[in-house]
DNA sequence: GTAGGTGATGTTATATCATTACATCGCGTT
DNA sequence: AACGCGATGTAATGATATAACATCACCTAC
């Protein structure tokens, strides 16, 4: 602890991760879709996952390491998908309704559009959820 | 049914709604914090109002005509705040967690930075969601 | 005015998502 | 050896949401 971080993301690489944490993001970094809980303590019950709470518990720390997204829409988890992890601001969502596709987006204008809101509501934000719900470019063919 | 409209946003004033949804609303409108359906159930069962589905299916009338909102990072529910529900796209939600007070913000910038984004993605959006949890103006001095 | 359509209602049961409570274990520090 | 501390395992429960089915009220068409 050597005082230079504000936030406490430390961005433990997965040699950090204990074994039910590594097993539960290998298994969102799998996916080509968002997992519930449920659906991730199903994959895993071959590897002695039993119990919902020794998923939420690697979800958790896996949220707060910014290693895995909440869609709250949809109460499903996905791999951070960022070269890095760099922003852990004001992501968007594009999450397609018809293959369950998941478009992680930064935007400057997005996060200058929030912050000019905050400043003049005088709110001051713990967590900002943005999804957009509908089609993707290759479901809208269809 | 005149063909005017492009959506079903019928605007329907309280004295269309059914008995159940007139209950529901007025629950809604006379909160001063978002309310879960189970919440709305409890303080309805004097009314007559004794399942869950009594409740969700007034709530999804009700959403569906623009009057209601429902907040996905708290699964629950607001009566929309809108002098006469103008705008039903891209609406902000500033959720206070200390003491529940939930403003809603429509703001042009931030709906140009959304089309933006589903622009350049060539994403269709049905449904956005923008909700910041933080602190209140109130609240912040505490 | 009666047959049929449509949307709201009531009720039971069940599915889905998430947490509380408590005992235990591994491991590094004192 | 004693302790602290974070992770783990397990059972039970709480909280949110929907499925399935029968019925009712009202409007419209014939």
């Amino acid at each position: 602890m050597n005082g230079d971080h504000h936030h406490e993301h430390a961005h433990a690489a997965r040699s950090d991760l204990t074994r039910n944490q590594s097993l539960v993001f290998d298994t969102l970094e799998g996916a080509d879709a968002p997992l519930t809980a449920y659906n991730i303590l199903d994959r895993l019950n071959g590897e002695g996952l039993r119990a919902p709470l020794q998923v939420y518990r690697a979800l958790d720390k896996l949220l707060d390491l910014g290693m895995v997204h909440r869609l709250e829409s949809l109460n499903a988890f996905v791999a951070c998908r960022h070269p890095g992890c760099a922003t852990h601001e004001a992501v968007a969502f594009a999450i397609c309704d018809d293959c369950g596709s998941v478009a992680e987006i930064t935007d400057s204008s997005l996060v200058d559009a929030l912050d000019t809101i905050t400043r003049s509501a005088d709110f001051k934000p713990r967590k900002t959820t943005v999804e957009m719900r509908g089609l993707c470019s290759d479901c809208q063919a269809a």
